[in-house]
DNA sequence: AATATTAACGCAATCGGTTGCGTAATAAGT
DNA sequence: ACTTATTACGCAACCGATTGCGTTAATATT
């Protein structure tokens, strides 16, 4: 029981060579039903289990997709990686993960030993800082599928999986504008991604639609880091015209500002109006409730799931750079009311 | 620039022969270093990558390291996937991580599937229903490290890490109690598994040290899930004496409890106080913010990756059978004053 | 100087499948 | 009955490393 039998001892028991065992077990065609049932049986008589390792060698494909994010530790990224294990799992593929931590530095290395691994399909979420592309460049190269998924980036022939991030930054905030709020401020991520400065240019947008002029006090780039909480506050508490209109770049952010705002004396939605964005778990159980905008995590997971898997199936691109784009949807709960 | 480019090449046109290569590469003290710098640098030159296939297929070993966790969107697995991906990508180790959705099906077949993939040790947090373990005893009988954490189950010669439910589940009672509560109530995840029954056992000391006598009404099972939070609404509604004091398995599911017992009118602490368990982001964010235990995530993993490793670097077990338990700690909010 | 060591490398088997090509045996065509 | 297709399978060359063992050449021993 302890020695793993292989096709060749399959083969000498049966006697028929290894490459009949080899196309029995495959269900080759040029192998007639008879001798397919025989190996089989044997097969599963002697609990013979394929060696992947040397099928990986001889086809150079190891079935396993590889999966970048700037952290496991976001409720977001996990329900999107939720979403793509279930599709390649059903697939028959595993995901190696691995996560940059936001630093291009790191990001580098996975792709690299992701690379080296022989991932036979790359999803890449950016990380914060990264700026230049050159690590995907062997994939790209070697025709190893690329898919990015939420901070993206145009590569030529690479696919990306987004929402109209520009649309939904529109929406939140007409939707603060039609509230009432008349003095704005939109509490960004790294506008180097695209997911932020597409909001920004809905922000301003929205504001530009309803004669708000956009000024450098409307904006706050920050690390959304827990930390960075205070600096919304000083800004807040700084500010000439008092601010009456919060977007922030996400649920999470935007609950510790509720917290600090209110422990500061602000009422929300009274005296501050805020709209988040995900529609993460947390956006319904603070007080009070969390406008926000619905990015639907999972499903982008399952999608580029299943664009990495027609890709690698069908061999050739179906959608040659193609990008596709998830609806999202405003909701509307107490704190912008 | 296409074709890659093995050890065959190199020894060709170095005039040496693919095993000098070979051993040059790895560093083989037989071979002297003039060589070594020779074939190294024509190694540079010519951009030469080792094919892992190649290597996993006569090493037998993938350098990967298999995960089954039940579920990846969960704050507090994520977090864990977090510290245990640092440890593993730090020391060269790529990670496979599956979820088995709670079902003990779908644990099976992941766990079959990273078998049969070659993973060189296996990680695993539980379903809720697993009640079998066969699924392991592959990875028993052919030595290849097997480590649970969390959600965890005795199996010869597996490591696990944890931390003290029991003990938490104690702490957390006796400190509703010594805030006043009598008529208390253990909201329960699926009692087969370790960690919700020993914190079960805690509870029940804490009433016993402080003469509550235990009843079936004291406890709940529940799957936890958001749409569970009604039968608990009418659990407390409907018991005899009122409940004055809840422990909830965890923080999520708490601070869904929290939102539908205000809708209720109950008053948080003041009728029922409340205590949840993980120390997850939403306990501080929740009103009133919610008391809870610290369970180190983060440090979980780390740790759990940190053991693999040194499982998989020693060879032999550094400690056969053994059980690392981490330090929890109660942590007081306003949920409870 | 003759022999025993050691250092440095080559040979070839091995890991376990996959697959193009060739061929014997059987079936079909005329 | 003879030729032509088909069918069913065997052969052996890969895939790209790793590694035990043997061999040559350089160095040490007495």
């Amino acid at each position: 029981m302890d020695k793993r039998i292989t096709i060749y001892d399959l083969a000498k028991t049966l006697g028929v060579s290894a490459g009949t065992v080899s196309r029995s077990l495959n269900d080759h065609p040029s192998i007639s039903q008879k001798t397919k049932d025989r190996v089989i049986s044997k097969a599963n008589e002697l609990g013979y289990k394929t060696n992947k390792f040397a099928v990986n060698l001889s086809k150079q494909k190891s079935n396993t997709i590889g999966v970048i994010v700037p952290k496991l530790n976001s409720i977001f990224m996990s329900t999107v990686l939720a979403g793509i294990e279930k599709i390649a799992n059903e697939a028959g593929y595993n995901l190696i993960i691995s996560q940059s931590l936001e630093s291009m530095e790191k990001e580098k290395l996975n792709a690299k030993t992701l690379y080296d691994s022989g991932v036979d399909a790359l999803l890449v979420s950016l990380a914060y800082d990264t700026t230049d592309f050159d690590h995907f460049a062997n994939y790209i190269r070697n025709k190893i599928p690329l898919i990015f998924i939420d901070r993206v980036h145009n590569l030529p022939n690479c696919s990306t999986i987004i929402i109209d991030n520009k649309l939904a930054g529109f929406e939140a905030t007409e939707h603060l504008i039609t509230q009432g709020c008349k003095n704005l401020l939109y509490i960004s991520g790294n506008l180097k991604r695209n997911v932020y400065s597409e909001r920004l240019k809905g922000f301003k947008e929205a504001m530009a639609k309803h004669n708000l002029k956009f000024d450098k006090a409307n904006l706050l780039e920050s690390d959304l880091g827990p930390s960075s909480v205070k600096d919304v506050i000083a800004h807040i508490k700084n500010n000439n015209i008092p601010i009456d209109g919060l977007f922030v770049a996400n649920d999470t952010f935007a609950a510790h500002c509720i917290k600090e705002l209110k422990k500061e004396n602000y009422k929300i939605p009274g005296d501050i109006k805020i709209i988040g964005f995900n529609n993460d778990p947390i956006s319904e159980l603070v007080t009070p409730t969390l406008s926000t905008i619905n990015y639907p995590g999972y499903e982008l997971g399952v999608l580029a799931g299943q664009s990495v898997i027609s890709h690698l199936n069908g061999g050739i691109d179906l959608h040659p750079a193609n990008s596709i784009t998830l609806r999202h949807k405003l909701i509307i709960r107490e704190s912008t009311l």
